[in-house]
Formats: C-alpha cells, sequence, structure tokens
DNA sequence: TCTGGGGTCCTAGGACCC
DNA sequence: TCTGGGGTCCTAGGACCC
C-alpha cells in the first residue's frame, strides 16, 4: 500500500513596494527623496519638462476637487498619508508633496513586465491585482530563500522595482508576511512561528478583515490576532455570522487552504464615474444622460476587448448624502451591444425615485460567459445548453 | 476642506418549480 | 382548504480588497 503524505505547501506573495509611486519615480528620477502623492484624476495637472529642462511640478496644496490618494511615496506616507485619503485632507499633512495624475497604462506595462519576469521562473502564479501576486512554490527545488533572491532579482532586472516577498504554508500568512519588512523585504515563515511572528499583530493584518470587522472585534475586547486565536468560536458565532465566525478562527490560527488560482474568469466589467459636482437629475439631464451612454459604450468595448458576453446589467448610484444604490436586469440573451446595455441600464433607472442629487453613476455587466459566435438576432455562449436539434 | 474606480464574495429574501 | 421542503434563479445591499 502506498502511503499519500501531505507535503507542506510552499506560497509566495510577491507585492510590488508603493508600485504606481515607484513606477513615476522611474519617469521622474529627480523627484525620488521627496515626498510624492499620486492621485487626482488623469486630466489634471501632470508634471512638465520646460524648455530650459527643469521639471514643473503640481504641490498638494495646489489641489481643488474629490481626488483622493491612489499611492504614496514612503516620505509621504511617513507624514501620515495613506491610500484612500482625501487629496485636501493628505495637503494638510504634506502640503508641498508633490502630486502626480495617475497614469494607469504606465502601471499596467510594469505590471506585466514583472509578471512576465515571474513567469519565466513558474507559471504557479495567481493575478491578484495590478501589483502583487501569488506563487507557489511547492514544486520548485531549492530553498525558499535562494528561490525568493531569484524573484527579486528578476523583477528588479526586468523593470528597475523592488518588491516585498513572503513565504509561508499558505495565501493567508504569505500575505500577511510580504508586508511585515517593507520595502524590498523577505519574511520566510513556517507553521512554528505564528505565535511569535503572527499573533502579537493587530487583527486588521489578516486579509478578509477590513475597518467594520476590526472595530466590532474590538468592542468585544479582541484587538490582536492572538486574541482572537484564544477567543471561543462559540462567542464569535454569537456576534458574527455562522460562516464568518468560522473563517476568524481559522484565520487566526494560520488556516488557509485556498489553492493558487492560475486563470481566473472574470465575474464582471463595470465603468463607474464620480462627478466633478452633484447634478440633478432634471438640471443635469444632458450631462447625464451623455455620460450613462459614455458608461455603457465603455463597458461595451471592455466585454469586447476582453471576449466577454453578460447578460446581466446593472446600474449604480450614489447620492450627494453618499447613499448607495443598485439595479440590475437580467437578459434572455448574452450581449456585448453598447445599444442593448445602454436600454437595459434604462429600465433600471426607472425603478429608482430621485429625491437627491447624483454624485456618481455607474454601469456593471456580470452574469458573464467567454467565447462566442454571432447568431443573426443574438450572441450565445457556446457553452450555454444548445437544444439537441442544433446538434 | 470627507470619501476614486475596478473588482470579488457573501447574505438574505422572494419567485417559482417540483 | 391555510400550508412542506428542497433547489435554483434573481435582486439588492454590504464588506472588503487593490
Amino acid at each position: 500500500m502506498v502511503m499519500k503524505i501531505a507535503t507542506a505547501r510552499r506560497i509566495a506573495h510577491l507585492d510590488m513596494d508603493a508600485f504606481y509611486a515607484s513606477v513615476e519615480l522611474i519617469r521622474y528620477p529627480r523627484l525620488r527623496g521627496l515626498p510624492v502623492v499620486v492621485g487626482g484624476r488623469t486630466e489634471h495637472r501632470p508634471a512638465t519638462i520646460k524648455p530650459d529642462g527643469m521639471l514643473h511640478v503640481h504641490r498638494l496644496h495646489e489641489y481643488v476637487g474629490r481626488g483622493v490618494v491612489t499611492t504614496a511615496t514612503y516620505e509621504a506616507r511617513a507624514a501620515g498619508v495613506f491610500s484612500g485619503m482625501s487629496l485636501m485632507k493628505a495637503a494638510q499633512l504634506v502640503p508641498n508633496a508633490i502630486l502626480l495624475p495617475a497614469n494607469f497604462a504606465s502601471y499596467q506595462y510594469y505590471s506585466k513586465l514583472f509578471k512576465a519576469a515571474v513567469a519565466k521562473l513558474t507559471t504557479q502564479i495567481e493575478d491578484s491585482g495590478i501589483d502583487e501576486i501569488y506563487i507557489d512554490l511547492t514544486q520548485l527545488p531549492n530553498d525558499s530563500k535562494i528561490l525568493a533572491n531569484s524573484l527579486k532579482q528578476a523583477v528588479k532586472e526586468a523593470t528597475g522595482l523592488c518588491c516585498s516577498i513572503g513565504i509561508a504554508p499558505n495565501k493567508l500568512l504569505a500575505k500577511i508576511c510580504s508586508d511585515l519588512e517593507k520595502p524590498d523585504g523577505l519574511t520566510i515563515m513556517g507553521v512554528s512561528d505564528i505565535p511569535h511572528r503572527i499573533w502579537p499583530l493587530s487583527v486588521k493584518k489578516i486579509n478578509g478583515i477590513g475597518p467594520k470587522a476590526t472595530e466590532k472585534l474590538a468592542v468585544l475586547g479582541i484587538n490582536t490576532i492572538g486574541e482572537l486565536a484564544q477567543a471561543k468560536l462559540s462567542f464569535l458565532k454569537s456576534y458574527f455570522g455562522y460562516n464568518y465566525a468560522i473563517w476568524l478562527m481559522e484565520a487566526a490560527q494560520g488556516i488557509d487552504n485556498r489553492p493558487i488560482i492560475t486563470n481566473p474568469k472574470a465575474k464582471s466589467i463595470s465603468r463607474e464615474t464620480t462627478f466633478e459636482r452633484n447634478l440633478d437629475l432634471y438640471h443635469d439631464r444632458t450631462v447625464l444622460t451623455e455620460s450613462l451612454s459614455n458608461l455603457c459604450e465603455k463597458v461595451a468595448q471592455d466585454l469586447k476587448c476582453k471576449n466577454y458576453v453578460g447578460r446581466t446589467i446593472g446600474i449604480k448610484l450614489r447620492f450627494a448624502d453618499f447613499q448607495t444604490l443598485t439595479r440590475n436586469i437580467t437578459l434572455s440573451t448574452y450581449t456585448d451591444d453598447g445599444i442593448k446595455i445602454l436600454a437595459a441600464t434604462r429600465e433600471c433607472l426607472r425603478r429608482i425615485v430621485f429625491q437627491k442629487k447624483i454624485r456618481l453613476l455607474g454601469v456593471r455587466v456580470s452574469s458573464l460567459s467567454p467565447f462566442y459566435y454571432e447568431n443573426n438576432a443574438s450572441v450565445i455562449p457556446l457553452q450555454a445548453e444548445l437544444p439537441f436539434d442544433v446538434i
């Protein structure tokens, strides 16, 4: 009889350091060492090189509008600036910080570069956003430290950028580890390290415990992961849902069996826009109509570009008071047609009572399916069940 | 000086069918 | 005829992540 012995997995989480800001520093090397904030609208205030060779930049205190910080250099972070903070607030903290508009095409380019560099070493990669990936190292020879250093070197050679790596028995722990020694960090951890390295950390270091859960746990006297690990499951179940309580318990023990997903399928494709000022349904009808039509057209283009069709069409509205609501409708056929999407969003809009000014409008297509062929009247996904008489 | 944009996952309730 | 239970689909909202 052959016994199958389960070997511990070796999962790496590779996270690019201050990714957007670092890409900007490649473009504008003279800004190195200065507090730089990336954010605001793309059409706003790029840096320009004057005819005399001087780099002309805009300062944070000059900014007026609804933008938020997308990312900031470590110099700006030292002053308390973090992602998601409104630019106006950041300007109070570091008025002289340099503000650069986000340049997503560049970030996308560097993202592909670093992922391609890693892909030369292994195919066991899970994409987890523009600036991070999980890598399953289990089947690779060499010890973890050697592998981590080759990964860092490959990324550096391909992009000129630094990354931080955490290696642990699962994704949850690897993700926590990669954050421990940023920037240019490397942390390798086994199960036996959990009590002294993980348990002293705040519960919010766990990917999946956000602001709401952190707050709720704090009220219950649970602040660290160690305290969460010691909590009784029955106690957690009485304050959180059944499934979330179990997940919290396991996460605190460092248990996570999620596999590496190498080719995830998209579930939805969406576009949304926050208006420069809040709009009134009647007075600003033209602007809203045009915006809706643009969003639908962009979503349609995105669908075509990524080769998807979808049949659930939805809208998202955010009012001036930040109340957010969604409406959606499921069609009988799949589509990637802007006109059909627009018609469906109009149906959705009819189901909303407008009493407040509108801050945001969004369009989303879900129930996606890849691969399709045109069939005169409608678009049918190949894997949809076909009537037998077709075959 | 409040709070971007693109996503995922989960929950809960109702409709509908057998 | 006063009332079951499982399964699936759809809708809406919310937490969370990068």
